[in-house]
DNA sequence: CCTCAACGTCAAGGTTGCTTTACATCACAA
DNA sequence: TTGTGATGTAAAGCAACCTTGACGTTGAGG
């Protein structure tokens, strides 16, 4: 699974603490999520979704293989 | 999260067993989901909505509040 | 140079998603 | 009744997600 994390946020000039809090996860997880370190779980992923506007398709990129 | 994989499942015909089968998971992993025991990884919820031919929040439903 | 903000990352620990194995229920057909 | 298909569910174990706490790196500004 890829995503657009990085590159949304940076769009936008938000910092990943600022993102994190508004998120209630720590900045760790932002972390994590941006450099592909794991997947997020899928109540997180509608938080950033929601966070972002946008659907969860248009952020994160489920190629069909692989994690 | 609420979710409607019961309601589609049905309304196409298909059996517990064999969605499990296509998609790679335990019939238990699809009887768990539809009644609401856990919640799927984001990577089975991309799975579900593939195989159904939906989007992700098409078939689960993110309130906001609670899990 | 020095420092501070922003970010990367590691370790240890708790919780959740998913597995296998097993057993129970319920409706329907023979 | 007997049995079989479809489903619910429990226990135990492993892997993934997420946490707190800590420390390292990098770049911009003074």
């Amino acid at each position: 699974m890829k995503n657009r994390l990085e590159e949304i946020r940076k769009a936008r000039g938000i910092k990943q603490e600022e993102m994190a809090e508004a998120l209630q996860v720590s900045r760790q997880t932002i972390s994590s999520l941006e450099n592909g370190r794991y997947n997020p779980s899928i109540i997180l992923a509608f938080k950033i979704a929601r966070y972002f506007g946008l659907s969860i398709e248009e952020i994160f990129i489920y190629e069909g293989e692989g994690k």
